[in-house]
DNA sequence: CTAGGTGCAAAAGGTTTGCGGTTAA
DNA sequence: TTAACCGCAAACCTTTTGCACCTAG
């Protein structure tokens, strides 16, 4: 279930591309809200199945797609295979694990945006940085940082 | 055709992971030495096939994974489809133009590989980093950087 | 001789599309 | 009422795999 707030962040996001906030994208955006870690669209289906049973991976699909127009989810593809979803939120740059697969949020200091951006040539306008890390975890950490 | 300074190269790294250089493969790091685009590896493999028609799309999969082991070749996924290959060299971020959907690569500064890593929490040891931006490029700069 | 490589064709993901039916402004 | 949306199945595209043949150490 949404809260009342996020219900409303979805609604304005919505008509804001003017497109509407149905049952299956009010659903799917509150899964991929509920729990913070970076499902593909695959777990999404499985996740929304649960309490909506009759929706489609098709319906999935079309879902997050919108939602990522709107700006409410980031897809971000490390590694070939499957996107990953996360609700957008602050700057963060990901972590994925060679050993455990997993990915993790990695925090940046608010400057960070501006510094990378510096270092564009003329001419080139960035609308969105992607920073991503690939490397190996302490084991203590698997389990103490938000996956 | 390969200079007797990368076939070497070539060789070495290969026999470090403890394989060889066949015929395939120093075509394949030629062919990707040749254009400094992202070609991605239907691409090569239209490319390879020019001078060696007999090999195959499944061989130039095997051939790129390999030089990728062999950290000859950088592989890139960046959106959603087919990953792009680039020879390996210094330290460069992309940029990926949602206009023209062309990629260009981007010098950075050398210490930005340590300020990068310097961001990482305890316990996360990052064996490569990659960034990536997306956004527009004025006009002229599409034919002024080499993409 | 034999482990490693190649080419082919088929299979396997992951994602998109077309279409008939449904739903909400 | 009508444009947007959904669910289903089929198509699609990229990549991987299995297997028979080949080739260099």
């Amino acid at each position: 279930m949404l809260t009342e707030k996020d219900r409303n962040h979805l609604k304005r996001a919505l008509e804001s591309i003017g497109l509407r906030p149905t049952r299956q994208r009010e659903h799917i955006y509150s899964v991929i809200l509920r729990k913070r870690d970076h499902p593909t669209a695959d777990e999404l289906f499985a996740r929304a199945k649960e309490e909506m049973p009759t929706i489609s991976l098709a319906t999935v699909y079309n879902c997050l797609e919108t939602l990522v127009e709107a700006d409410l989810v980031r897809q971000v593809n490390l590694e070939r295979g499957p996107s990953r979803f996360c609700p957008n939120q602050s700057q963060h740059a990901h972590f994925h694990c060679r050993k455990t697969g997993k990915i993790f949020d990695i925090i940046l200091p608010d400057e960070i945006d501006a510094d990378l951006r510096s270092m564009l040539p003329d001419g080139f306008e960035a609308e969105h940085i992607e920073l991503s890390y690939t490397g190996f975890t302490a084991a203590e950490v698997t389990s103490s940082h938000r996956n």
